[in-house]
DNA sequence: GCTTAGGGTTTG
């Protein structure tokens, strides 16, 4: 019952006010912060009950402060109270003019009567179920009064069991004071990511807004970055407690007081009103729900604040800066300032997108599948400080990036000299340094409504043009599916054999006690493999000699370039035409060295073109790499007494694109005094190869199994007979193409994820039926047995 | 316990 009567005889003060702060009516003010408050007053005057609709009431009452210190120091000594509802009609009932009340849970409002009345300018709003009234009857301090005994009078421990802490009240905006700490709702329309300040807080910066129409600046300070406000977009609801209003250049800002908390909410009308916040006492009530559901109504009529259509990758405009709803695919570190992070929302774009070469080995998480696929990756440059938050993001994770500039042309991309020419068209997706508009990256929750959306997006993700529907099925297998669906207890092998041996399997222990030559059937779990960095396994191999070589890194490559730009005399070929392009001191070691293009002078081949061939001297590996788009086939070489010759063959000799060819240095003969590619359709890297007398090394995968079953565990090769079928079915890429391509690395990854997956039990690593081979090694005059694995290939998740 | 920041016509 929200009117308490206080019965006779018992002390109100000691009861009622007991938790309650006493405010005097002279002091009440919009700006008040009306928890744990109270008034007190006379009631001289007491209007009629007014019945509004059916069922709900308004009454309208006078009190009068009593505390004789400040009826003489100010003149608004009386108040409007206006009541509303079940608790007008209980007022009506049982208090009379000449009582004496006490409220709580009131809000104070502008009185819209002060000055036909000459009351005090505010008035209190008593309604809903924080509001109560306490009565002290005018008969229990004059014994003269006789309305007391129509009452029921309530216990003093009844009284002060209900006295429960008042709810909070919210000022408008439009009301706020200097000064005074207060709660306000409102809605948000910038707002910065925390950002560490030269103190010792991290600092939210807001511009909120409510239906005061009043726009007000907010900082909220905080060390804990768990306490500042999850805005996601601008349009949220915030509900900010204990704030202090502040000026500063003649404006009115509110800035966290102490022991502020904030809740936010999602804007959108009819979305479910969830609180966002860390605190685990956070007040939230029904009253809460309309606040918000009452903002968003308002926000949504605002012609001011228009409905954030989120920017889809599809709806990008050049120049134009976006806010990016996202899934986070791969990233990697560009240089100290500058972090690349590929990103897709499951939207095509309808500019090229800027496509910017890694090495494969700093790529973290995995990378689009095929070339149509990446129109559907942006590729984001984040810069400076977002470089921190960009390093703690991990691949999968749904993301908000905020400010990114679509750049048109290729610029110059950071630590990343090949593949950017020809470019010219395609987006540059920049986030820029420092955190003017808002600018960026926040983790979004799983559960929160732009996800849900965007999972939904990507759950329909268009198909590619392309025919290779593997890949976007291989794309769609690993960012759709939980890893919870990876696991598979008693289902189907994750690899099958392809050999027609007729053997029952055996258990590894039987294999092992069986020693070599030997072929078995297994049934075993991949426990470990090694290298974990696959960019290590990939090995060089020359089907000749069958020599196998590491895959040289670019810092060894650039110095064989280097070390070839040693004799600077010319290499005239008859067959070539040459072009000289002075170099600019740019290169301390040979300053003013000269690059010199030479082109095949006749081509008898018909449908040869101009751009299918060059000789390329002097050139550093990073301006090899730059020209490689505008011609088919790029092959170095250097001036050998005045004779054009190639590079030290463990530099690559031939570069296809981003693919680089290496050749045997053991079985090439190189000869460059003739033409060649004349007999052949196509001048392909075999063709090249065949024409310089360089007989090409093959990419190859090596990696080292360890297996297991129930009865033991042992080491197993994956090399040579089974690389191919490895590489082509297993993991569906070409070896070849491996080396040059981030994705069949990414993709090789995934499946290795996949058949030993880490974090997990064994018990959750996939089965696989594998045939195996074993041979025997002399190594230091010892013989020990090896295995490889051959003739197996994955099974197809799909089918 | 106090301070911090105080949006802005961005751009590698």
């Amino acid at each position: 019952m929200p009117v308490h009567v206080v019965k006779d005889g018992v002390n109100p003060e000691s009861q009622v006010l007991g938790r309650l702060q006493k405010i005097a009516v002279p002091l009440l003010s919009t700006s008040l912060d009306c928890t744990d408050k109270i008034v007190k007053g006379k009631v001289v005057h007491k209007g009629p009950l007014v019945t509004v609709g059916t069922e709900d009431y308004v009454l309208k009452s006078v009190i009068q402060e009593e505390d004789s210190q400040h009826s003489l120091s100010s003149e608004n000594t009386s108040i409007n109270v206006i009541l509303v509802g079940a608790l007008a009609k209980e007022f009506s009932e049982s208090v009379n003019q000449g009582d004496v009340m006490a409220v709580s849970g009131f809000r104070v409002g502008k009185s819209p009567t002060a000055l036909k009345d000459k009351l005090h300018p505010c008035n209190l709003h008593l309604a809903g179920d924080e509001a109560r009234v306490y009565v002290f009857p005018s008969s229990s301090l004059d014994p003269r009064a006789s309305v007391a005994n129509k009452r029921a009078p309530l216990s003093g421990a009844e009284v002060s069991k209900s006295a429960k802490v008042p709810k909070y009240s919210y000022v408008r905006l439009g009301d706020l004071q200097p000064g005074v700490v207060v709660n306000v709702y409102a809605v948000v329309t910038f707002f910065k990511q925390p950002f560490h300040t030269r103190g010792t807080d991290y600092c939210s910066s807001l511009k909120i807004i409510d239906q005061s129409n009043e726009k007000v600046a907010c900082s909220i300070f905080s060390s804990k970055l768990d306490s500042h406000p999850k805005i996601f977009k601008t349009g949220d609801i915030i509900r900010l407690h204990r704030v202090k209003t502040q000026l500063f250049n003649g404006s009115k800002t509110l800035v966290t007081s102490h022991g502020f908390s904030v809740v936010t909410f999602d804007g959108a009308v009819g979305s479910a009103v969830t609180p966002r916040t860390s605190s685990l006492s956070s007040h939230f009530d029904e009253d809460d729900r309309r606040a918000v559901e009452s903002l968003r109504a308002w926000a949504v009529a605002q012609l001011a604040l228009p409905a954030q259509a989120g920017v889809t990758l599809a709806a990008v405009q050049p120049k134009v800066f976006f806010d990016l709803t996202c899934q986070l695919l791969a990233k990697a570190p560009m240089d100290s300032s500058c972090t690349l992070l590929k990103v897709w929302d499951g939207t095509k774009c309808s500019h090229p997108l800027l496509n910017v070469f890694v090495e494969p080995h700093l790529l973290e998480g995995c990378s689009t599948l095929s070339k149509d696929m990446e129109n559907l990756t942006a590729n984001i440059l984040v810069y400076d400080n977002h470089v921190q938050a960009a390093r703690q993001l991990k691949p999968g994770a749904y993301l908000r990036i905020y400010n990114i500039h679509p750049v048109p042309g290729a610029s110059k991309v950071p630590g990343n000299h090949a593949g950017q020419s020809g470019q010219a068209d395609h987006l540059a997706f920049h986030l820029h340094g420092g955190n003017s508009y808002g600018r960026g990256i926040q983790v979004l929750p799983d559960d929160s409504v732009e996800i849900q959306e965007l999972k939904r997006v990507i759950g329909s993700s268009p198909e590619p043009d392309s025919n290779d529907m593997s890949d976007f099925e291989d794309f769609l297998d690993v960012w759709s599916t939980p890893p919870e669906s990876f696991d598979s207890t008693g289902e189907r092998s994750a690899t099958e054999r392809s050999c027609s041996h007729r053997l029952g399997c055996v258990t590894l222990a039987e294999a092992k006690g069986k020693g070599p030559p030997g072929v078995y059937h297994v049934k075993a779990q991949l426990k470990s493999y090694q290298p974990l960095r696959l960019f290590q396994s990939l090995k060089l191999y020359c089907h000749k000699c069958k020599t196998i070589r590491e895959v040289p890194d670019d810092v060894t490559i650039g110095s064989l370039f280097l070390e070839a730009q040693r004799d600077a005399g010319p290499c005239r070929e008859d067959w070539t035409v040459a072009t000289d392009v002075d170099r600019p001191g740019d290169c301390p070691a040979f300053p003013h060295r000269t690059l010199t293009l030479h082109l095949p002078t006749h081509s008898k081949r018909r449908g040869a073109e101009v751009n299918e061939l060059v000789f390329i001297k002097g050139a550093t590996f990073e301006e090899t790499c730059c020209i490689t788009p505008g011609f088919k086939n790029v092959i170095p070489v250097r001036s050998s007494q005045g004779s054009m010759s190639l590079l030290d063959l463990s530099a690559p000799f031939l570069f296809r694109g981003k693919r680089h060819y290496f050749g045997c240095k053991q079985c090439s003969h190189v000869d460059l005094t003739q033409p060649f590619g004349q007999n052949t359709d196509v001048l392909d890297d075999k063709a090249v190869a065949e024409g310089l007398g360089v007989q090409l090394l093959a990419y190859g995968l090596m990696m080292q199994l360890e297996l297991q079953d129930g009865t033991g565990s042992l080491e197993a090769l994956l090399w040579r007979d089974a690389s191919i079928l490895w590489q082509e079915q297993f993991f569906r890429v070409s070896p070849d193409g491996l080396a040059a391509n981030t994705e069949a690395q990414g993709r090789v990854q995934e499946t290795m994820d996949k058949l030993c997956p880490s974090g997990r039990s064994m018990a959750e690593h996939p089965w696989l039926d594998l045939c195996l081979s074993a041979y025997a090694v002399e190594e230091n005059g010892q013989t020990r047995t090896c295995y490889q694995i051959c003739h197996t290939h994955s099974t197809n998740p799909e089918s």
